[in-house]
DNA sequence: TCTAGAAGTTTACGGCGTTCACATTATGAC
DNA sequence: GTCATAATGTGAACGCCGTAAACTTCTAGA
């Protein structure tokens, strides 16, 4: 029944990309359990390879939790990108980013949860790709801010903050989960007072 | 030189309120350590007693770990009645119950993150503690929301989460630790739009 | 073709959470 | 006061974990 448990055994004694290949395990087995919860052999069975072999590709267990951190870190920053995209731009846009991150949150709870575990996580992840979603915070900041007389840095922050917080709270179960909601706590225009 | 590492031997077999000294020793070693560094047998240690001793009061370490949560959740919520107190009610004591939030957030990382890591925490915490904060927050957003005309549950849920946001990516180096930023960003006037 | 090094394996170690059998002490019924 | 019993402690043992070390197998370039 589970496809991350049982897995076709190599046929070489070399894997060929082993590091993806962890990754990838890793990110399916946070599928499933929380990040504490998961072990640096549990992944190497998945993949089939000798707990030790990890050890080729990654110093050790923090640095494979802080690129599967980074990978999902990328795939956050690509959900809150097409959710604009698909509201338009402009103000609904901002808010359509800040609904995603929710939601993203909401749809890959241990994931979610690992990235901000790991403090490490953003300086440390390949080309730093929050740069995107950061960029693109700040510029939605600006728009909404230039026509309040606000203060764009803050601003951000506060829309940040806000999705921020509501994913935890949600996530930890002190806010019910409703999908309207979402949208009603983190509307950009309450934000910046409008 | 470390107080929570030697014990003064008992003198006696039995310890006498062994569940609080564990509380306290794990409250105390959580300002060193990370939650997923505290051991179990580090706690008996610390106390001056065997690793096994800790099953008579707890049924696992999450148990312990949940009472560790309960009794933060406690002092979190003391932290920002005192603070609402301190800043003369109404809405200046609104945004003080939010900047105490972050500021307990920044003082004691391992034991604010603890309270929202573990999702039981506030429903199995005794006598439910946070019914004092919570109940402190929607009558301060009734508040805010009596004289703007806003959703006085959802104000409530934003000021939630902006304060939430803000401890969070703090504590996760996101955002700079900035004193006079926090009071800024959990600024309740800024929060309805006033 | 040979050889160096990359990428795997096996074995082992100490620490962990937890279980179980046992030791000690406190308590309350007689 | 005695003493059974329950509450509370101890120690040994188990299996899993992260990690180190020594060894094996394969790959690639001179």
């Amino acid at each position: 029944m589970s496809t991350s448990e049982s897995v076709a055994p190599r046929r070489s004694y070399h894997h060929g990309d082993l590091r993806t290949a962890l990754i990838e395990a890793g990110l399916a087995l946070l599928e499933t359990r929380a990040a504490d919860d998961l072990s640096l052999r549990e992944v190497a069975r998945a993949v089939g390879v000798s707990a030790t072999a990890i050890y080729r590709h990654f110093p050790d267990k923090s640095a494979l939790m802080t690129a599967l951190a980074g990978e999902g870190l990328q795939r956050l920053a690509a959900a809150q990108r097409a959710a604009q995209v698909a509201a338009g731009g402009g103000l609904a846009g901002f808010s359509a980013t800040g609904a995603a991150y929710v939601r993203f949150a909401l749809a890959n709870p241990a994931l979610f949860r690992l990235i901000f575990a790991n403090p490490e996580s953003i300086k440390l992840a390949p080309g730093k790709p929050d740069d995107d979603a950061m960029t693109l915070l700040r510029a939605n900041a600006a728009l909404l801010a230039e026509g309040g007389g606000g203060d764009a840095q803050l601003i951000a922050m506060q829309a940040w903050a806000i999705a921020h917080g509501l994913a935890m709270l949600m996530l930890d179960g002190q806010v019910p989960v409703d999908d309207a909601l979402i949208d009603r706590v983190v509307d950009a225009g309450a934000i910046a007072g409008k």
